[in-house]
DNA sequence: CGGATACTTGATGAGAATCAACCCGGGTGG
DNA sequence: CCACCCGGGTTGATTCTCATCAAGTATCCG
């Protein structure tokens, strides 16, 4: 379930002062910190109430369908973003880190798109939907972070096909992990330690695979060098190797080098 | 290669009269409206120069990996986003239609993720990354119809995981012909007769599938009655059975049921 | 401790990638 | 104007990967 804290954010954790923030040039962090800072005047100003919300391992933060008048924002912890289609079988879209913002597809038409589940025990910040714009106007740092953070969020939205496009089992399990290393490594964590949150099963889910392929995969990078897997608990041993998996795609045949001949059509 | 139209949108084009548009249920058609009633303010305001650009058949509007300054705004036409990788495979991630954004994912480190080519020879409106922000302050309903439009282009990032994760190829293709049919529905054209702008190869890669095999289940869709194909003219003429096509998923074994027990942790 | 879930491993079959040949239409150049 | 060429599309034969079914082990929960 959910437990709304009443705190407000005002001093919670004032980590590393904020950047002068050049542009757009703002890693992931600065939004959590910017909402830090706005959060107090926030908390005085009538219109805007900001709340950090716990959920727990397993629980359902939003629900697909459900009228989306909420945007949250991963203040620690992990989700996986989930689509459930009709006969029940639910595709996992894509995971949430610190930072990440969850239910902004809800605002084109007032209902989410897609479900989030925490992978672990979580906490976000969680911004009304009709706050957004006026926090937005009052804050150019935000706006310009939030700017930033959709920008990247719509690029991730390529991730899942990249990890798509390989048609090799091993070679998309290799792309997830190399992703998963460089979104780690943008937390702040360490890029070569892997600690899965999300189960084999998801994993398969996210890469259009089984999930028993997942296993015998991981096996295979185990048994390459690439990886020493223990439970969840993954090392990247030979990075250069699980690139070069990675990299592996079928054919590469049908010469597709005629994009820059297009472009002078 | 892009011929820059000086002429500024004024009122090049006053289809339909601007809705009141409460809060953000907006057609995707208003953006272009609101843009086009701007354009003339913007024209004499100093900073922001609204432009429309022509793109020729196959020419390559923006460029992966390319300095991103400028936002286009699909006004006529179609295309194509593709992701290249290091062998040189092009992934096709995405189609944009009248009132998609191309290009936004740029804005996080002005770089562009993607790059568009135009499967037809279409009209986009150019914003310079610079002026968003003032735009948006200036004019609310633009302001609304941009979050707008980007929370449906988040939501359509979806769409690609939901055509990928249907295992056999049939339910791939019909899958895509459903959301292509809607989507084709609201830019205001028929969702039941298809002109597709795209190649097979083009299908085949946004399907992660070999082309042959578009080619295959097309027949095999058409000898069930579903469609009616004739090159690139596909009639929608069994909606019903299509769609019972696009529903079939791999197993639904795995009870994927949980959800809502999940929830109740 | 018992039940359930997560994970692993093996055997088998279906389905799609691949290779190859072919047709068709449009554009180019002679 | 015709011949040619090339990219797009279709179809067939073969190969091989991965999904599926099945059984078994490990692990976490109450």
């Amino acid at each position: 379930m959910l437990t709304a804290l009443p705190t407000p954010l005002s001093h919670a954790r004032s980590a590393s002062p904020p950047r002068s923030g050049g542009d757009c040039q703002m890693g992931p962090a600065d939004l959590i910190e910017l909402l830090g800072g706005v959060a107090d005047l926030a908390a005085r100003s009538d219109t805007t109430r900001l709340a950090v919300l716990r959920v727990a391992r397993g629980a359902m933060l939003v629900h697909e369908a459900a009228p989306a008048d909420m945007l949250y924002v991963v203040r620690s912890g992990s989700f996986k973003c989930i689509k459930t289609a009709e006969d029940g079988y639910e595709h996992v879209l894509g995971f949430a880190w610190r930072s990440d913002v969850i239910g902004y597809d809800g605002l084109a038409d007032q209902r989410y798109v897609f479900a989030a589940v925490a992978l672990e025990d979580s906490r976000v910040i969680a911004l009304p939907r009709m706050a957004l714009r006026t926090l937005r106007l009052r804050h150019e740092a935000l706006d310009l972070a939030f700017q930033c953070l959709l920008a990247r969020q719509l690029a991730h939205a390529g991730d899942i096909a990249e990890v798509m496009a390989a048609v090799a089992a091993d070679a998309r399990l290799a792309r997830f992990l190399v992703q998963l290393s460089s979104r780690m490594a943008a937390c702040g964590q360490s890029p070569r330690r892997l600690l899965l949150r999300m189960s084999r099963r998801d994993i398969a889910s996210y890469l259009g695979l089984a999930h028993e392929t997942i296993s015998r995969s991981l096996r295979v990078l185990s048994d390459a060098g690439c990886l020493r897997v223990a439970e969840r608990d993954v090392e990247i041993l030979d990075a250069q190797a699980l690139r070069r998996v990675a990299r592996s795609t079928r054919g590469a045949a049908d010469d597709e080098v005629r994009p820059a001949l297009a472009c002078a059509a």
